[in-house]
DNA sequence: GCCAGGATGTTA
DNA sequence: AACATCCTGGCG
């Protein structure tokens, strides 16, 4: 069951806090929604993996907008990738949403990646924009307050961190966060 | 199951 | 040139 919903202030903490607490949470989408099970966190400074290290325009969102709008970019050129703006002041950046378990709006989502299994429909970061029909549109939105977006509590599930994937520099930072034996994580935990 | 390779656009 | 990915096809 969803509880209350997450406002702005949940994001004016460091990142690494803030993708840690939204495993379990609910991402709720024009009708679409699904439990969060694997996020990953990035500092806008100081960390190579990062786009602020080497975008001047990454640099410039994180100045130009407040905690909790979305960064949304297109990644390899195919897919688009969801991240949230986290602000503390202190230590700024974001939250990479990397893979949801399906909840509600199944037959959209079935829609947009046929011939998926359910399990997997949202089962990576580029896969999850997918599903859900986030694109590039949607950069810079504020969407914790729309009726038919945000975020919700939920109930708490067990939490497994790990190495961050995908990248080629800031690999030892163990700022991967998933919910321990979920089918839709974008690849297991390392044990 | 694993691995190699290609698609594709934006940034710098 | 690099890139916070995904899918397919080849192999066993």
């Amino acid at each position: 069951m969803k509880q209350e919903r997450i406002g702005p202030v949940f994001f004016q903490r460091n990142p690494v806090d803030c993708a840690r607490d939204l495993i379990g949470c609910w991402f709720e989408w024009d009708g679409c929604v699904g439990r969060i099970v694997e996020t990953e966190a990035y500092a806008a400074e100081d960390d190579p993996a990062c786009h602020t290290f080497f975008r001047p325009s990454a640099r410039r969102f994180v100045a130009g907008h407040p905690a909790g709008h979305a960064y949304i970019y297109l990644n390899y050129g195919v897919h688009w990738l969801f991240n949230v703006l986290v602000k503390d002041g202190d230590m700024d950046g974001f939250v990479l949403f990397r893979a949801l378990e399906p909840v509600a709006g199944l037959e959209a989502m079935r829609t947009r990646r046929p011939g998926c299994p359910d399990h997997g429909l949202c089962a990576g970061p580029g896969k999850l924009t997918r599903a859900m029909d986030i694109h590039g549109g949607h950069h810079a939105a504020e969407f914790l307050s729309r009726p038919e977006r945000g975020l919700w509590r939920a109930e708490p599930l067990e939490i497994g961190t790990g190495p961050r994937i995908g990248i080629s520099k800031g690999k030892e930072l163990p700022w991967r966060f998933c919910a321990v034996g979920s089918r839709s994580l974008s690849r297991p935990l390392p044990r």
